[in-house]
DNA sequence: CAGCGCCCCTGCCCGC
DNA sequence: TGCGGGCAGGGGCGCT
């Protein structure tokens, strides 16, 4: 289930080995994901090269040319470099065949992921116009966070994991940069301070930068570019603990559910 | 606009 | 061992 730091981790494992490469075809196995994949992408990719592969939130941006085609990776997608010899499982949906024989494989077991033409201007395209900053920005400040959440009634943990707000914040790390924080995830987050605010920005910062240092936390379904499995949950306090003693105080964390998502958190560090 | 719940999907885990 | 059911979750979307 890749979060920001993964996606991260993904765009600068691919990006060196695709950049100019000129793609000789697509081919798709499976075209229901989130979005049925165009039939159309083949004349705006086959002929012309990789310029650089970027990212914002949680979409990967691959420059062409010709446009930008978006690949999102859902929950449990995952992108790698191979040989177009290679045999696909059954749930490598999509390959991007480059002239040198190698392409850029996209396995999905879940299909929540997505592959979109977005064009020339793809920072206008609907899915990615109304995205908040990126969490790792300058713009993505105390002042910000502070202003944006005045006379907002949502739960704190539901406010930081909207996209509108800031982006590539997801579950596991909410539930991480809340407990570093001591703030209990069902507040308000307009009841919330400017002091708590610049707490959790940093807190939010630090879980981010770390876990991308780290080559990004990996729980089932997430494969490197290179294709090793890489845990890091031993590094997580709350996510996956509950019933478990806080590291702190001993006491037993707690899980709850808000908006369909699961959240833990101590009842005595986090109020 | 804010808030909320649904839904896309498969793998895994648990209990029987 | 086989099987049914529940759960996991990013995030867009539709409804109130």
């Amino acid at each position: 289930m890749p979060e920001l730091p993964e996606v991260e981790t993904t765009r600068r494992g691919i990006e060196p080995h695709i950049q100019k490469q000129t793609v000789a075809d697509i081919c798709v196995r499976q075209r229901q994901l989130r979005w049925p994949v165009s039939r159309g992408l083949k004349k705006h990719l086959v002929g012309y090269s990789i310029r650089s592969v970027e990212r914002r939130g949680k979409y990967l941006l691959v420059n062409l040319e010709t446009g930008t085609l978006l690949i999102h990776l859902g929950m449990s997608g995952s992108l790698r470099v191979v040989d177009s010899d290679l045999i696909p499982d059954k749930h490598d949906h999509v390959d991007i065949v480059f002239s040198n024989q190698s392409c850029l494989r996209l396995r999905d077991p879940r299909r929540f992921g997505a592959v979109l033409w977005a064009g020339k201007q793809p920072l206008q395209h609907k899915l990615l116009s109304s995205l908040g900053p990126e969490p790792l920005s300058a713009e993505f400040d105390t002042d910000y966070l502070y202003r944006a959440s005045r006379q907002r009634k949502v739960a704190v943990k539901q406010f930081i994991m909207d996209s509108k707000v800031v982006v590539g914040v997801g579950n596991i790390y909410a539930n991480e940069a809340l407990f570093l924080s001591g703030i209990r995830p069902t507040v308000a987050a307009g009841k919330i301070s400017r002091a708590r605010y610049e707490t959790l920005l940093g807190h939010i910062k630090a879980v981010l930068e770390k876990a991308i240092t780290a080559g990004g936390t990996t729980l089932r379904d997430f494969v490197s570019v290179e294709g090793n499995p890489g845990y890091f949950k031993q590094e997580l306090l709350v996510y996956g603990r509950a019933g478990e003693a806080c590291a702190v105080c001993k006491t037993t964390l707690k899980e709850i559910r808000q908006g369909q998502r699961s959240t833990v958190y101590c009842p005595r560090c986090q109020r």
